[in-house]
DNA sequence: CAAAAAGTTAAATTTTTAATTAACAAGATT
DNA sequence: AATCTTGTTAATTAAAAATTTAACTTTTTG
């Protein structure tokens, strides 16, 4: 009876636990993570560390597929390798903190941003230049050229205050302005 | 002779946009939108206002695709239908402040994430707390609930900082701690 | 009111992505 | 050294997503 009584509660748990899961991966698929990966953060997010084996037996999943998954997971930055003693097995560790998870996600794709754009408006200027200093061009064209140039130009500062906002994301400072509410 | 000056003069000043419209679309697929979606995008970033067929003809893609593209793309709040008069034909423009796309873009999604996730925290909870107050459940099951119970407690500060940094960034207060440079 | 134009929806196809099974490589244990 | 464990890579299969063609609806205009 009291074995029953144990099993359903147990049962309720796990279906918390896994309207949570649920709701985080179905969250993190509107970043572009997908819903696999995504449901093992959530999986991970209420244990400890795991092995690659209780990660499979958790979600039926294979092997391969939670190698591969765990792997994505790092390189968004939010899961990471742990060293359990006792046994040879890797084990792998959630961020919990959603603050880090924020910072550590968010972050990394922003300054990749950054980089590639700001890459490619270098080198469209360069040649747009070229051609604008060009005697020989037609002067409609050049007039063109100019209103490209200065288009990529007049979109720069917007690329510098993302890198100033993840300057204050990673230092702590945007938490002076926006104070965390630790509420009750 | 000047022809092929100026044949070549507008295909460098297309080279140049397609190095731009190409590191658009790879940042936007950091954040889960479509290559084509992304290049569609990038597209209409240096048009002034497209209708479907131009946007068909630029791009050298079906109308369906072009129309299926542009409702994402109204979907993320970065493009909007437009009225140009003389044509029965619907046209659309991109936003191209980049400050706005970023608001538009991410405040939806963040939004979404506060709601989704603070909805199942909280009928999560509401299961756990039927088992915490259970008399008859078993004592070692009902620590487990109150630990999970709390973890998800623990999370909210962050949703309700997350709420707290989209109204700062929709009332603009944000540029008041990070102000936007405006270099030369 | 008939015909044409524009856009959307539906169905089918193609392409891409994810997942599994199987093979392999590295490392530890007997 | 041989075998067993663990994790990854490769190849295949399966599933999902994107794109196109075709059909259909709505709107406009002659």
């Amino acid at each position: 009876m009291t074995n029953h009584h144990e099993e359903n509660s147990r049962q309720t748990i796990e279906h918390a636990k896994g309207l949570v899961i649920d709701s985080i991966a179905e969250t993190m698929d509107l970043y572009g993570v997908t819903r696999s990966a995504g449901t093992l953060y959530g999986t991970m997010y209420f244990e400890d560390d795991m092995t690659l084996d209780e990660m499979r037996e958790k979600l039926g999943m294979s092997k391969p597929s939670m190698s591969t998954g765990v792997k994505k997971l790092q390189n968004y930055n939010i899961v990471k390798q742990t060293f359990r003693k006792g046994t040879r097995r890797q084990t792998f560790v959630a961020e919990k903190d959603f603050f880090n998870f924020f910072s550590n996600f968010f972050t990394k794709k922003w300054l990749r941003e950054v980089k590639t754009n700001l890459d490619a408006i270098k080198l469209a200027q360069k040649e747009l230049n070229g051609l604008i200093e060009d005697p020989e061009a037609d002067e409609v064209v050049k007039q063109e050229a100019e209103q490209v140039y200065q288009q990529l130009e007049a979109s720069k500062p917007y690329y510098h205050w993302l890198q100033k906002l993840v300057d204050s994301i990673e230092s702590g400072e945007i938490f002076d302005f926006l104070p965390v509410d630790q509420e009750k």
